[in-house]
DNA sequence: AATAGCCCCAACCGCGCTTCT
DNA sequence: GAGAAGCGCGGTTGGGGCTAT
């Protein structure tokens, strides 16, 4: 793999972009749109790569950016959205409509990782300060009576703090007024993320949205999609399948395998007609043996109320 | 006024993943 | 299936501005 090649290339400007250079790429992408990024530079006339030119426009000359200091809503949004998605910063700004991933990191290492220390708060766990050192302590303890070093040690397998489900969702309409976003995403996941055998975040089930990076939806009515990889039996067995109840799905979901729909027209007509059809009568782990790759779209709404959370709705 | 230290932020770097050939 | 190319992400760096001495 190895480094790009148009960075291998000589007489590549760096460092900070001119006005002129700023005008080339605007009014190119503008004009002509993005396309390929490394055939950028060639057609705007910049003697730039194309990973620089890319990083210009989403980080400084989109106009869909947001200038100026951050809010305090904005700040507390990031410090919820980073005890649940830890340094995930493109997540946490897809949920900031016209901030960038790196407005948000400085941001975090700047200013935000100091205002938790001076709450008491350790910003890498958001934990009180006071209990990391007493798990410190605990450990020392642990290890002196042992006779082991912390390194020698077994290790627990660490789990992310975001398992199972990525929410990228828009929550610009909760980021100015809902102050109870971290509690109830909190809340709400960390039972799960707790459960043992839930926890292969990245082979396992995950959630996402259908729209991309940098976009925003006001679609209430959108989907997640939640994919089951192939690899999700191998890694975590059928266990692996439990992950929003004991052993039903509580929420209903909509399945398509092959083409073939089943539950979305009957969830619709549930809203519409609210019928008294049970959903919960549907066994997950019934679904769990040819499931690979099988796409999930679960409804926004019907999640919202699997988990209680009701910023998921508008 | 000079300068040392700190802070902030734009930009770079390296790596992993996906797509293309 | 393998390698190359492209893209996106998170970590890191370096320079400019501000402040304290």
């Amino acid at each position: 793999m190895g480094r790009h090649s148009c960075c291998l290339k000589q007489k590549m400007r760096k460092g900070l972009w001119s006005p002129e250079e700023d005008e080339k790429l605007y009014n190119h992408i503008i004009r002509y749109g993005v396309g390929c990024w490394s055939s950028v530079p060639k057609l705007a006339g910049l003697q730039r790569c194309g990973k620089s030119c890319r990083l210009r426009w989403i980080n400084y000359l989109r106009p869909d950016l947001k200038r100026g200091s951050f809010s305090q809503n904005e700040e507390d949004l990031i410090i919820s959205l980073h005890a649940i998605l830890g340094n995930r910063w493109s997540q946490i700004a897809s949920q900031l409509p016209g901030r960038t991933d790196n407005e948000i990191k400085n941001l975090w290492n700047s200013c935000l990782k100091k205002k938790l220390r001076q709450r008491g708060i350790d910003p890498s766990s958001h934990k009180p300060l006071n209990e990391i050192k007493e798990e410190a302590d605990e450990t020392r303890m642990c290890c002196s009576n042992t006779g082991a070093t912390s390194e020698e040690l077994p290790i627990k397998p660490v789990f992310d703090t975001f398992p199972l489900i990525q929410i990228q969702t828009c929550l610009d309409s909760v980021a100015e007024d809902n102050v109870n976003i971290y509690n109830q995403i909190h809340q709400t996941l960390e039972p799960l993320g707790q459960k043992e055998g839930l926890c292969d975040y990245n082979s396992g089930l995950y959630v996402t949205e259908r729209f991309g990076y940098g976009e925003s939806s006001s679609n209430n009515s959108c989907y997640w999609n939640c994919s089951i990889g192939s690899e999700m039996n191998n890694v975590l067995g059928i266990e692996a399948l439990n992950w929003a109840s004991a052993d039903k799905v509580e929420a209903p979901t909509h399945v398509q395998t092959n083409g073939v729909e089943s539950h979305e027209q009957k969830w619709q007509e549930k809203q519409d007609m609210e019928s008294s059809e049970d959903y919960s009568t549907y066994p997950l782990i019934s679904l769990s043996h040819d499931l690979s790759g099988t796409c999930f779209n679960v409804p926004r709404c019907a999640l919202a109320s699997e988990f209680n959370v009701d910023f998921f709705l508008e």
